[in-house]
DNA sequence: CTGAGGTTTTGAATCATTCTAAACACCCAC
DNA sequence: GTGGGTGTTTAGAATGATTCAAAACCTCAG
């Protein structure tokens, strides 16, 4: 059962919103919870099983719905690797994605911004970057316990 | 209409498919000379609908089967662009990928060795690498006419 | 010849995502 | 309070890239 929103996060749920003329709904409410309690990097389908939890009639167009919201509002990003189903994070502190092929899982790989300017720099002239993805592919070495969140 | 492989490229063809015990075949051909003669990263249905010009008969699922073999041999490389179609790409040597958001065309940006590396170092213990995927999403500043092969 | 194995072809199936249209909810003016 | 207007949610249909299944094809070794 998904945590309600502190009210600070509500406070940034409702702040990321307005600047759009959007409101808080119970809905975009629960599908937010959703994704700050566990930082797995849920796809779609995910997020919907366990926001069903806490608001059974919610339906997946909704889940869609908020979650394109949400990223519209710079308030998460998606996370596509190869072709499979999108996932979402809410961390938006820069950072890169390493997905580990033998449990599937995504993690978060934190990163320097000296690492981005690196990055930046390899662009001839002429190119203007908006966003630089990252995405490692991978195995983890046991010890990698790693609960995330 | 296509050019035929020269005999370089021919036997690059033949040595990566010969290490999966797999042959070289006319439509193998065709389609490895699509992607060599216009490296602008097309998807499944641009490559079948050139290839198609030298080869009426081909069919879409065979266009897909090759472009799956290549990969598989270490040909040529996908490139996903958000949730977009795959694109294809025989560029091998490391390279980075950028998507112009204005045009739709994806440019190869040249991954020196030391921003790999740097790329590699941000990983904590324990993450063991097998590829990584950098994609940059931006505009092109005019002056970029840049007519790739 | 003949059979085995890989390849190609067609058309159907899958499945994540998007679209459509109708029901809702909330707010403001009257 | 009543009637709209506007953005939101819902169910279900539609889309579209990709995958699958099965039959026809080829090639080559025996
Ligand atoms: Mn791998
Ligand atoms: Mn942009
Ligand atoms: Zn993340
Ligand atoms: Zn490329």
């Amino acid at each position: 059962m998904i945590q309600n929103l502190s009210e600070h996060q509500r406070e940034d749920l409702l702040e990321a919103l307005a600047q759009g003329g959007q409101k808080v709904t119970p809905q975009r409410e629960v599908v937010y919870a959703v994704l700050l309690a566990k930082r797995d990097h849920p796809t779609v389908d995910e997020v919907f099983q366990r926001a069903r939890e806490s608001m059974p009639g919610l339906s997946l167009a909704t889940v869609y719905n908020c979650l394109e919201t949400f990223v519209g509002c710079g308030l998460v990003r998606q996370v596509n690797h190869e072709r499979e189903s999108t996932r979402y994070c809410p961390n938006l502190a820069p950072h890169a994605h390493f997905r580990d092929e033998s449990t599937g899982r995504v993690h978060d790989i934190e990163l320097p911004a000296h690492v981005l300017s690196t990055l930046r720099s390899i662009l001839p002239n002429g190119f203007e970057t908006d966003s630089i993805e990252i995405s490692f592919h991978g195995h983890t070495k046991n010890s990698r316990t790693h609960t995330s969140n």
